[in-house]
DNA sequence: ATAATTTGGTTTATAAAATAAACTACTTTA
DNA sequence: TAAAGTAGTTTATTTTATAAACCAAATTAT
């Protein structure tokens, strides 16, 4: 009896910056906020506050140091968030036709 | 040489129930409110608010006349809104591991 | 040396979207 | 004939996304 009804998109995930970072992440070790902003075509203040969320959902960790002189914000996925993406992918499954 | 970056989101597809809505349809002759509003959960507001968005984008034809007695709102998907959901799921592939 | 520019961000304001609540018009049932 | 149910729409509220403005420090040009 396969499940036929369309499962709830985690509100976290289903955001076109939000979804990117967390694709970026879940294949690296770690990015910086730099990288993420070039990588993604994103402007600064949109990066830094979906960066934000994802923290504060304990979807990604943030490191704030410095590189030489120049601050430097550090990205990682936990795994928490690991699993997040992997429901999400679940979830939009099901709007789809299968495979 | 392969497309590496992130494609855009369609936002008019980009929304749970939106994209719930086209998921029916695109399986199904056509589909009435009713029919919509239970498969989904939505509630009759949301879902009469997003048929008139992805209405007026093109993506699906809405009908209105009667059941009997009662008024019916018959939808049914549109050779666009075909082709604006298979782009969806073209530029989703673009946030996930390949395969 | 200091003024202008760039870098790497954050904060705040605005626009857009989703959702819920209230309402309408009509039908069916008690 | 009053109450409740059906099939929606409209309007208001909340949430979200995005952009604009700002800040501190570093670098570059004068």
């Amino acid at each position: 009896m396969p499940d036929n009804s369309f499962k709830p998109l985690d509100p976290l995930l289903h955001s076109e910056l939000r979804l990117a970072v967390m694709s970026i992440l879940i294949g690296v070790d770690s990015a910086d906020f730099v990288y993420l902003k070039s990588e993604t075509g994103a402007t600064s203040g949109n990066l830094s506050v979906q960066l934000d969320k994802l923290q504060q959902a304990g979807y990604i960790e943030v490191k704030k140091g410095f590189k030489g002189k120049m601050p430097q914000t550090v990205c990682s996925i936990t795994d928490r968030g690991r699993d997040a993406f992997a429901s999400y992918v679940e979830a939009l499954r099901s709007y789809f036709p299968t495979q």
